[in-house]
DNA sequence: AACTATTTATAAGA
DNA sequence: TTCTTATAAATAGTT
């Protein structure tokens, strides 16, 4: 979304790749607690990297039942 | 983000929160996919909202098994 | 539901 | 990974 427009694709470069994965993580969750406190609504994110980490977020402990 | 910056607290005025709820869980839908294909991951998302109802995507079947 | 003025997220670079 | 900056994208308020 900046210095160029994005292509929607997987990004091949790995190195590249990680760091994309780093910054959009941060802002997805950003973006997921906004809505929760705005909204009031309770939200679960999960992501399973390729690399088998996983990464969440529950604002009310809905995600960790899984 | 737009006409004015937004105070990160509850919006009190039911209509209101129902639109921003409606833009905003598109944004974030939008976002979640996006991470996903750019960088090869397998998202979920899931939100309860305060009524009951319930919203979610999963980029590879991990959110329907909950 | 559409439209834009603005804010925010973020791609690229350091 | 963290910081900076230019620019694309999301969205708050309006219509």
């Amino acid at each position: 979304m900046a210095r160029g427009k994005v292509q929607m694709r997987r990004i091949e470069n790995p190195v590249h790749r990680q760091v994309t994965f780093c910054k959009r993580w941060m802002g997805l969750l950003k973006k997921a607690k906004e809505l929760s406190i705005l909204c009031d609504a309770d939200i679960g994110v999960i992501v399973f990297s390729p690399h088998g980490k996983t990464y969440e977020l529950a604002t009310n402990g809905s995600v960790s039942l899984v």
